[in-house]
DNA sequence: TCTTAGTTTGGAATCATTCTAAGCTGTTGA
DNA sequence: TCAACAGCTTAGAATGATTCCAAACTAAGA
């Protein structure tokens, strides 16, 4: 199960997708997937980077982001102009997204049906369904 | 209806919304509203509003389209971090948004379910529910 | 008409992100 | 083991959308 071994696993992921296993790749590798579900943004890694004492520069972070996004290992939740998070959980689920505080809270496939999609418009496939509940702190 | 005469219609809400019908705000409202459903950016509407002779600054096409949203008049739509869409339909419904072109077409209401919502987390309220289905231009 | 709170504006500032060109480093094959 | 090169990383500049600012303008009521 990927769920086991996540780091390994995102090694393994790496090497069989053509990147090399470098220093960096492998730190911020280390930091995404040991401490199991997360949503973190390129700015957030870089901070906790630097807190580890792991020299990587802000260019490689999204290049790295972009980079495990591209083969799977992460994927991206886009909730305002300019404010993108990466969230370690691929599997099928959803998200509620609070517009006061900026926190993103996973669904779990299971609480959520999305059911009778329609066809996609010609010459189109399917990539991925977002869904995202908006909310507010209650007045 | 609101269909049937959108532009006083939205100058209506505007007055009841204690915003004042400015040559500008009218000038966008016109723009924004007669055409019949639409998704613009900031940018587009800058544009447009120049190609109609409308004296704009690109700040107040902001503000505008931030009021106007705030009063129910549009709907924004985040599709990627910097890029979002106003959508003049602020009727329940969906889209579809090729990655590729960065098309955005709606879904009507009924050609989707979305059942069974969680409960949100404590101490907030939903605000809306976007479902966005991201498509490629097939190989 | 006068007053003033609400608006608009150009331009500067900001912010996340991407680009660039130069130097560094895994990896491969001899 | 090591040379050679493709792939990586990097600092800093560049970009692009958006927001901020302080000054000038204007709608609306007295």
């Amino acid at each position: 199960m990927t769920i086991e071994r996540p780091y390994t696993e995102a090694l393994e992921r790496l090497k069989s997708m053509g990147l090399r296993p470098t220093r960096q790749r492998m730190a911020l590798a280390r930091i995404l997937f040991e401490a199991g579900d997360r949503h973190i943004t390129a700015e957030q890694l870089h901070t906790e980077a630097q807190t580890a004492n792991v020299r990587v520069s802000l260019a490689t972070i999204y290049n790295t982001l972009h980079q495990f996004t591209e083969v799977g290992l992460l994927n991206e939740v886009v909730v305002e102009p300019g404010r993108s998070y990466f969230d370690t959980n691929v599997s099928n689920h959803y998200h509620f997204y609070n517009e006061d505080s900026g926190e993103l809270v996973d669904i779990g496939e299971a609480s959520i049906h999305v059911d009778e999609l329609p066809e996609p418009p010609d010459g189109t496939d399917v990539r991925r369904v977002d869904v995202i509940i908006r909310v507010r702190s209650a007045v």
